[in-house]
DNA sequence: TTGGATATTATGTATGCACATATTAACCGG
DNA sequence: CCGGTTAATATGTGCATACATAATATCCAA
């Protein structure tokens, strides 16, 4: 890695933005009299500028110029570990437990989710995570067959239906929400506490080229924290 | 744009790898026959190579070749929204209310987090945050005054303290974790909720070149979510 | 057979160049 | 002064090339 490599560049200018060099909103040198700073071609320091403007720190338009941004984005990410892993990472050993399984006409809220026809069948999945026995989360899924239909021989007191999607429809993109919930009876009894205690909730819909494939609620027990970096 | 452009070859191969041309796991083609099928150089390929790497999907070694991902990582990106504009985003007007602004010296717990010396003075903030008189959000937060100063000038009941260190030291990094809490009797009543219901909470904690600027913890309204995509 | 030197190869990166494109500034006729 | 045309310019992008670097394969000597 050379000294004037586009990340070497990159961290450099960060850190001129991040030490006030330029006010916010103000615009900042062009492409050519940077590369001349640093000693390198456009090219470099266009892809330095780009990271840059991927990360929300500037803003960028053709013959404008860049410029530092008012209220740089704050963007938090985090990778959605898999619960295996998760509970594996804490050296317990992980199982599925399914509380339920059928197949039956899903409800609207799920016909709707799931884009699929009303009165057409789903998988319907109950199970509690377990890490060495105790419960650890708490999901409740759906699966549209349409989309999935393999599933229905799968072994799921082994792998999770997560897992087995992940495995078979691997490459879907979906949306994700996070809020708290109380614990009613069911989740209560599913993770072993008592009703009444605040739960971290995942819901989350995944689709694979516009075909809905699943929708799930995963309750995690209390004190359950997610971390990100921003 | 060129029908040969690397965000087009990008989402070309994105496709074939979701398709399931390759395994996951296989190696996938080389850049030069790729840049051999699409008709482009080396170079575009690379980037869009690199840029798939980014999200995820491949896995690139030197001379090893590049490999699909077994099990894709999953990444939720959101941006963290500044609650003005959050409440701005409904049609409610917003207003911070504080409830508590105090400079004394910071319990053990601050200390620690904000990498302060036993002992130090730290601004103790907290704020109700209003959507058209409503509470929103209650957030209690410390400041270290040697990274922030400026603040105690500040007009805390016009522009919300994180707003005011956004705008003054604006390029920090942080970390954030999500969790769920029950509400106790001081965010009851600043909620003006019922004790014991479920908060959506979010503990964050900032600094800017190793010096580390405010920690704060946020609870929201019971019902709230927070969307992200992956 | 083994250990280490060497060659091979796929990706990583910098560069100069050409041209595309978006946006602003300048201009100019009415 | 207005409105529209034109020119100037900063960024966006592709390409050929050269070399760097890391990982692997190969070969040779002990």
């Amino acid at each position: 890695m050379s000294e004037r490599s586009h990340h070497t560049i990159r961290e450099a200018i960060r850190d001129r933005i991040s030490s006030g060099e330029w006010a916010p909103g103000a615009l900042m040198p062009g492409e050519v009299d940077l590369a001349g700073e640093y000693q390198c071609a456009r090219t470099t320091v266009n892809r330095a500028l780009q990271s840059l403007a991927e990360d929300g720190l500037i803003e960028r338009k053709r013959r404008a110029g860049t410029r530092i941004k008012e209220l740089p984005v704050k963007r938090a990410r985090f990778e959605i570990p898999l619960i295996r892993q998760e509970v594996e990472a804490t050296g317990a050993q992980y199982r599925p437990h399914l509380l339920l399984r059928e197949v039956i006409d899903a409800p609207n809220a799920v016909t709707a989710r799931l884009q699929m026809k009303t009165g057409d069948c789903a998988l319907h999945l109950q199970t509690v995570h377990m890490a060495d026995g105790a419960p650890y989360a708490y999901e409740d899924r759906w699966v549209n067959l349409e989309a999935a239909s393999g599933i229905l021989e799968a072994p799921l007191e082994e792998i999770s239906a997560n897992e087995w999607l992940l495995k078979h429809a691997p490459y879907s993109s979906g949306d994700v929400t996070f809020s708290a919930t109380l614990a009613g009876p069911r989740e209560a009894a599913a993770l072993d506490i008592a009703e009444g205690e605040a739960l971290f909730t995942i819901d989350r819909t995944t689709w694979q080229d516009n075909l809905h494939v699943t929708t799930m609620k995963l309750h995690y027990r209390p004190g359950y924290k997610l971390k990100a970096q921003v």
